[in-house]
DNA sequence: GTGAAAGCGCTAACAA
DNA sequence: TTGTTAGCGCTTTCAC
């Protein structure tokens, strides 16, 4: 590609001097880098040893106008502070060059001014398909992206359309897990720790969450679900609010690993030990989790799972053309470390009698 | 980019279309989306127009093609586990974005096989530049680029040749703040948690240590080079097995944060508390340092301005074709927290009298 | 101020 | 078995 040396005698090899060092034509050579049977085996041999010789290495550019495929693949995501998904990315990174393609990465910080940028560049640059890591999708570049035809797999929109498939966590069954379980440990004040209020994954969540409440007979009440960003400092703040308010609450469930870890963290800032004055328990399954004291029990997140399929379904939605779109489940584990534990009630003793609200 | 839909009019749209719906030529196309003043500002209104109406992305393979440049630039990480790359990563993203450039982003896993196969793909791909954070390259590798007249920038290597740049840490002045620091807090069994055994930049890092400890008329003996692999686990078991050796040590300076993380965790899996009983010192500045207890002491890198300078001299490099290559350095900055504090030397006191081999 | 045409590196009919 | 050739989408002289 370069032409920084103008001077040089050519630059980077083409398949053309090739073509003239095996005094063949260039269709042989491509003939020969493509394992076509069609040609010589004498002539494909000495042609394969002129390659390795000169160190040449085809331009892809050339391939890609002609053929209309890049081999590269669109990925963006929110944040890579995050290690669920640098945990992604390095997985759909491997399964893209096992294939000898390629991704552009894009950061898109929730902010769907980025998202819209990415996603045209992204488009500019050819690539075969996109898998976005948001499940807040602005119309606007969204429309920009079905309008160009590129295949895309988003996640936890629950919305599919043709090209356009999605993948997503099945949080409805995990929380049920992780009620259930509390339930068991004699836990009633469950609180659900949730997302960034007003996004539409958020209000899906908090209805899961009701639904798994009820089906497991467990009341909720206004304060059972409260707001946060998925941020470690998110979750600590709406823990302290929490504690501060003196809502009643022996146990919280979390939108993600981060905010647990906040919530954690605000419990020992507190003097309150987690999992034994209040459990907690996350969603992700993130090394974190581990690395603090006491580990944090979580809802477990298969990142190489997860990257397959979202792979997968673009590849899918790559082969047919007029592909409907899917929708996928990724389900998720309860693994339980010693952020959990059984129900001891500190901070709101349910009364032995009378009207118990909740 | 895409023919997926055959059967359709046409797939996505080219400037071809573009002119033919505004009566004019390609080239006045291509001058409008360049905002050359040669056009009639009447019909470049116009077209603008219809480009937006259209909502028509230029195929940018075309261009690259033509130009020899894609406006691409390759970086390869390591690992994206670790926080200090991801970081990194995100910072190098925001600027190639901002110059409406792309980043081809490669996980080298610190494995030569895969070093050189993304390589190779990043010049199929016709990057114009290459970022590659790893410090110790197989020369088959390094070698395959340079032949290809890329630019590379590379990190802590040391070595700078025509097209060639290289970013390194100032770990040797970092060192010596540290150890200034430790000796001042009354430590003199300072330990140093080194990097992998037998790579270059371990060495080198080895022999700063020694020349920092020396300038500050602090002995070495042979147990005061211990080697683990910039993981927590690995930081972990050289800590433990210091422990079980009972190696005198009242400070500890780590190759990175997160070997520190696993020393510190050792030393809590001990009964003992860093900062009180033995200190601990990082080299990063990750978000994890102040997540756990007690906060990690460092020297801070950093990123941002990491990113810059690595960008920096990749875009140095292109702008001038025969670029001889430059060393730069990053300069790190001692950051207290609590895993440090006066020495207590609980260990192995230093006997009142006799001979002291340290 | 605008258009025609050549060509970037590669592939794949079609010819030979 | 191999070569010739026509383009893929775009830029850019050069001519009008």
């Amino acid at each position: 590609m370069s032409k920084r040396f103008p001077d040089r005698p050519s630059g980077p090899l083409k398949m053309r001097d090739i073509a003239t060092l095996a005094g063949v034509s260039t269709a042989t050579v491509s003939r020969v880098l493509h394992n076509s049977p069609l040609v010589d085996p004498k002539t494909a041999e000495a042609i394969q040893r002129i390659i390795k010789k000169a160190n040449y290495i085809p331009n892809n550019t050339g391939k890609a106008l002609k053929s209309g495929h890049s081999g590269i693949f669109g990925l963006m995501v929110p944040d890579l502070g995050n290690p669920f998904f640098a945990d992604f990315v390095q997985h759909f990174e491997q399964r893209v060059v096992d294939r000898d393609q390629e991704m552009l990465l894009a950061i898109s910080n929730h902010r769907p001014d980025l998202m819209l940028r990415s996603t045209r560049r992204m488009l500019m640059r050819g690539v075969d398909g996109i898998v976005i890591l948001e499940s807040e999708i602005e119309t606007e570049s969204y429309e920009t992206v079905l309008h160009n035809q590129v295949p895309l797999v988003t996640m936890n929109r629950l919305v599919v359309e043709p090209g356009v498939s999605d993948v997503a966590i099945d949080v409805l069954s995990g929380q049920k897990k992780a009620i259930s379980y509390l339930k068991k440990a004699g836990h009633r004040h469950i609180v659900f720790l949730s997302g960034i209020a007003g996004q539409k994954i958020t209000e899906a969540r908090n209805q899961s969450f009701l639904q798994a409440m009820k089906s497991m007979h467990l009341a909720c009440r206004r304060e059972s679900i409260v707001y946060s960003n998925f941020t470690v400092e998110g979750g600590f703040h709406a823990m302290e609010t929490l504690l501060h308010q003196k809502v009643p609450v022996s146990a919280v469930l979390c939108a993600n690993d981060l905010s647990a870890i906040g919530a954690h963290s605000a419990l020992r800032s507190h003097g309150l030990t987690p999992g034994r004055d209040i459990s907690i328990i996350g969603l992700d399954d993130i090394p974190l989790d581990t690395m603090i004291s006491p580990p944090l029990s979580t809802l477990s997140i298969a990142r190489d799972h997860l990257a397959r399929l979202c792979y997968d379904a673009l590849a899918r939605l790559l082969l047919k053309p007029n592909h409907p779109g899917e929708q996928l489940f990724l389900g998720v584990d309860l693994v339980l470390r010693e952020s959990t534990g059984p129900c001891r009630e500190r901070v709101t003793p349910v009364p032995s009698r009378g009207k118990v609200r909740s």
